[in-house]
DNA sequence: TCTGGGGTCCTAGGACCC
DNA sequence: TCTGGGGTCCTAGGACCC
């Protein structure tokens, strides 16, 4: 079968990835309402990170505060995210996908890959995937299959919980032709809004519209690519190179904000060192610095500088400190983050995104 | 119910250069 | 005199994804 000729993208995705370890390891969870999200305290800011189908059940979702989904579901069982753990089973489930024969991987999340394979019967590969998966970890996944890594993209949310579905050029009108915009892998409530200020707003017509129309839009790039995103259409590749890390960041909210200069500061030097923790393990040099700001209740700044290369720890603290002298003296932060770009190795894939245009 | 934390890329505008 | 035209770099902000 590894010697088929048709060129397909398969896109495997995890089912409930995150609360299906912990019922793994939990295995008297099993059946119950699971939700996981930041130290499992319902009383802390925090949200979820994922719910198990049984909490699903009861309207909680990704990103719903701690607080409300325990209030949505009395006898949940709320627990830590242990991000160690799920790396551990991610790294099983990756590996499985590439001793698969013929599978090229391109990992793009946790619990998600692209799985580049040439055979005459794609379902037949996604079922042996989804055994081989299950036989090495006891988890479970959905395939989407596809003709470019978009329509496999999309194509995964039609085979949930534990199928499999196929989105080609043929059926990709009939399939997603009649649903909104919002359900098109890069599009979010922004962008849905502001095409349907234009008249578009069925993946139908997006398909439809001369992409050159959303240029004024959306810009040179970002506009013919929803044009492309309508069609299905993009990069048909499965791409196994490496990531490689543009940067790093870390964030803190503060359980109560902070109002006094020297809290900030102390949390400014904390959150630098965390940071150049993970640059120091790349053994790049750092380029830039970005420090965010969310002050109470919900307003958000930025503020960037480029720093040399030969800056060592001691400097980058010294220019992280300035860009503190930026934030307002007279709000309460909520939160704080600090990013480190880094410079690129010579030899690193540029352009590559999980996420975004490029594809 | 006031909405985490870690990422990526795109765009716009100003500064500056020739 | 009220101002070209191309280019790059930097900063701030926006949007999306898992």
């Amino acid at each position: 079968m590894v010697s088929g000729t048709a060129p397909w993208v398969l896109h495997v995705d995890l089912d409930q990835f995150i609360a299906a370890v912990e019922v793994l390891r939990h295995p008297e969870l099993a059946g119950r309402p699971v939700i996981v999200g930041g130290r499992g305290d319902p009383t802390e800011r925090a949200v979820v990170s994922t719910a198990s189908y049984e909490a699903r059940a009861f309207g909680v979702g990704s990103g719903m505060p701690l607080r409300i989904a325990a209030r949505k579901v009395p006898d949940a069982v709320l627990l830590p995210v242990d991000a160690e753990a799920y790396t551990a089973a991610s790294d099983e489930v990756m590996a499985t996908l590439r001793a698969r024969p013929g599978a090229t991987v391109q990992v793009l999340g946790w619990d998600e890959a692209f799985l580049g394979i040439r055979t005459d019967d794609p379902e037949a590969y996604a079922r042996e995937v989804q055994r081989a998966v299950v036989e090495a970890t006891q988890l479970h996944c959905s395939v989407g299959i596809g003709d470019t890594l978009v329509r496999a993209k999309v194509a995964t949310g039609f085979g949930k919980p534990a199928g499999v579905f196929r989105l080609t050029a043929d059926n990709w009108l009939d399939v997603m032709g009649p649903r909104p915009t919002i359900d098109l892998w890069g599009v979010g409530t922004k962008i849905s809004r502001r095409l349907a200020s234009l008249g578009i707003t069925t993946v139908a017509e997006l398909a439809a519209v001369d992409p050159q129309t959303l240029v004024p839009e959306f810009g040179p790039k970002m506009g013919p690519w929803y044009a492309e995103l309508g069609r299905g259409d993009g990069a048909r590749e499965v791409d196994a190179t490496p990531w490689v890390a543009r940067g790093h960041s870390r964030e803190t909210t503060f359980q109560q904000n902070l109002t006094e200069a020297s809290e900030v500061e102390e949390a400014v030097r904390d959150l630098v060192d965390r940071v150049l923790e993970d640059v120091t393990a790349e053994g790049r040099p750092v380029i830039g610095l970005t420090l965010k700001v969310r002050y109470a209740p919900f307003l958000t700044k930025t503020f960037a500088r480029k720093i040399p290369q030969t800056a060592d720890r001691d400097e980058v603290l010294a220019q992280a400190l300035a860009l503190v002298g930026k934030l307002d003296p007279d709000r309460q932060i909520r939160l704080l983050g600090f990013r480190a770009e880094m410079t690129m190795p010579d030899d690193a894939r540029i352009g590559h995104t999980p996420t975004r245009g490029g594809w």
